[in-house]
DNA sequence: ATAAATTTTCAATGTTTTTTGAAACTTCGG
DNA sequence: CCGAAGTTTCAAAAAACATTGAAAATTTAT
């Protein structure tokens, strides 16, 4: 396969991929994009290499910098601003952990938290098996929420490593 | 609060939660619903509960049963159907996980051992930072992909009993 | 300060996805 | 076999979401 025909095919089953995890698919063209360019882009090479407009371009070349995943960089003697990817697959997985257990992740516990405590009488099947549900729900998440945080902290050969032995 | 406060809560959260995870709101809803249900509904149970079409009722049922969270329950000397929801979270959570990495992961860990093989010299930085890419995104990959299974094989109590050995 | 270059915003438009509802189909009791 | 109850399908409508492009704002060089 040539080169140009694999970057296109990257680019978009990156893109359909993000879709299937609420991510919109010209973000993650974009990221796609950048993660197979060795030097950094302006918003205009990425506009003619997605065929995509300028206000599509920037807001979601601003969305991937508010997610962490990519950077404006300056490039001495060019008035145009550069993009570029975090490279490290590990800091990327980690960082999109990072961002969605503090956008979702936390907010539905914090909402468990409240449904918990609703009124009623334990011994109406309603109740109780809201309750339980709730409970239980909110007992995995605070185990996925504490396993998280320790992963985003570690290292990548740390992680793999223990992984690997864990899981024979 | 309120049970009915409560429920309604729930479902809409966990409507609104899905969306973020490519799942559409109506099935997570409906999932929801199941979830907190003590006894198995039907389709006009759940039909007049959450204000939807019977179409859609229907369309977003035989979804979940795809998935594999909702069955099929047959109430003796009633005509109508029943449905209701697994309730052991880590069987859904198992259960999704299941189905994600099949219809998801491993395409995509076939197309990058396609992408991998891209012609062209190592030396051009385009290649060259292509192949490494690819490579790294697929060693992750792969290595999801062995954790995930062994997930799915294991016990609720043994993994969590694992992990916080794993991550003190 | 000016103007050219560049970036950002956002109302209008276009696209995709979801939902509806009525018709077609299936199942089952008598 | 008939008809009522129940289920499924799917074209059309609605809603949600993404994209465009031109105008406004900002930045920078002179």
């Amino acid at each position: 396969m040539k080169l140009t025909d694999a970057r296109h095919q990257f680019i978009s089953n990156w893109g359909a991929f993000g879709t299937h995890w609420g991510i919109n698919r010209t973000m993650a063209q974009i990221h796609a994009l950048l993660l197979i360019s060795p030097d950094p882009l302006t918003q205009d090479d990425i506009m003619e290499e997605l065929n995509i407009s300028r206000g599509n371009t920037n807001m979601n070349i601003r969305e991937l910098i508010n997610w962490g995943l990519v950077d404006r960089v300056l490039i001495p003697g060019e008035r145009k601003e550069y993009f570029s990817a975090e490279k490290d697959i590990w800091k990327v997985v980690t960082q999109i952990v990072k961002e969605r257990k503090k956008r979702e992740l936390e907010p539905m516990l914090q909402l468990l938290d409240r449904l918990e405590a609703v009124e009623g009488d334990k011994k109406d099947p309603q109740v109780k098996t809201f309750v339980e549900t709730i409970s239980s729900i909110k007992k995995l998440g605070k185990q996925a929420d504490r396993t998280l945080d320790t992963m985003i902290k570690a290292e990548e050969s740390w992680f793999v490593g223990a992984l690997l032995k864990m899981f024979k």
